[in-house]
DNA sequence: AAGTGGTCTAGACCACATA
DNA sequence: ATGTGGTCTAGACCACTTA
């Protein structure tokens, strides 16, 4: 829904795309029955055939259409829909709530890692990674509680820093790409050290996210992040 | 990191898209660096300027790059970290994990909205909505607890179904595309209905999920469904 | 065997932001 | 004013899949 300049015009495969659309919502194409091959298409719109063809490409990595060689293409049956959240750094999203950021490490220590964390990761049990804990805070309430563990090895720089002065967090986001993420969000009753560190009741509920990441060289970090209940996680877009 | 068949190869604009990725990995290319233009590119690799824009789109997509016209390409300050969910047919989803699938409507009238749906839909307090609540079960035991709103002016021929007899959940999604959709993720400790519902003790720690969709004639529907504290929401990819 | 989408190319023109 | 990305086109060949 982006805007745009009154003179200016949406690109024709936008404008395509929106028209198949439109189809597709009102009915005039429905679950499963096939659309017009792309040569059909770029006719009736007087567009080239690529241009449909980035349309429909558009419309098929929404999940309204299933394209298929030879089978031609789709409307969906099951309309895939997705949410898309993005991984913040949390001294933004504090900041931009209109608090003051904190951040105060607990813990910084290398150790063997347990096998729960092995398994999450893909590394052999008892290898030795960094293993930090920090809390960040929002006009000095508990905001977020870390526990992370960071594989020096998957990034070239990374055994110079000292986290304890450098926020992990954004240091990660900013120095170490990743090609792939798990992400995991659950509800949990806290448990003693999470009440103490987020500063609520014992047993209060808390979203709980579990997040690793990885890159070719192999996993950069896993974080289980625990936010109190006044936390909401928004999607974008 | 689709396979692919031995004898196949990549695509030219997923290897230009990888090579470039890795300039950035390995700190070739740094954080804030112009790159060089599309031209310069596609004669390096040996490639039309119009592949090297799909690469580069696509990491501009993923947020590793940010492109201006006349300023040129450069490498991400701050790479937007993504991570989508896919928002699933809950019977599809519980026979997915071997349980057998169950639902049982408790609630359906019309009824006029109270002020905290109204802003979330974005329809005046007091309209005539289909009030409609229920339980998913996963071989016997609750998995979700629905509660929903739905305008029945927003999608044609919904007026014609009984939702005591259709799943809600798959109607919707099957037959009402929309443009657009709200997601907030919580924890909150369940209220007795809640916990009534789900089976589970009082202040049990719970997730909540909130979902609105809208397309271009207004909101579909709005949904708060309620996990209890074994549920785990995972990204996909 | 043949039809359909997937991709690439060379060239072109345009839109936009900045120097 | 000019350089850069954004987009489109016509044509081509290829890869997959199913009829």
């Amino acid at each position: 829904m982006t805007e745009r300049a009154p003179g200016s015009t949406a690109p024709k495969a936008q404008l395509i795309a929106s028209e198949v659309r439109r189809r597709i919502i009102e009915r005039e194409w429905r679950q499963g029955q096939r659309i017009p091959d792309e040569a059909d298409l770029a006719v009736q719109f007087g567009a080239a055939r690529a241009t449909v063809n980035k349309a429909l490409q558009l419309l098929a990595d929404e999940g309204l259409l299933e394209r298929r060689r030879r089978a031609g293409t789709r409307v969906a049956i099951d309309p895939v829909r997705k949410a898309t959240f993005t991984i913040p750094i949390v001294r933004e999203q504090v900041e931009s709530a209109g608090m003051d950021y904190g951040h105060r490490v607990i813990a910084q220590r290398r150790s063997p890692i347990p096998a729960e964390i092995a398994q999450r990761i893909g590394l052999p049990e008892g290898q030795v990674l960094l293993h930090l804990r920090a809390v960040h805070y929002g006009d000095g309430k508990p905001f977020q509680f870390d526990d992370r563990w960071i594989n020096p090895a998957a990034v070239p720089g990374m055994n110079e820093v000292d986290f304890r002065h450098v926020n992990a967090n954004e240091w990660l986001v900013r120095n170490a790409p990743y090609t792939r993420t798990e992400i995991a969000i659950s509800a949990r009753n806290a448990s003693d050290r999470d009440a103490r560190l987020l500063d609520i009741p014992p047993r209060e509920a808390i979203l709980l996210l579990q997040r690793t990441t990885w890159n070719d060289s192999g996993p950069i970090t896993t974080l289980r992040a625990a936010f109190p209940n006044s936390h909401v996680m928004n999607s974008k877009d």
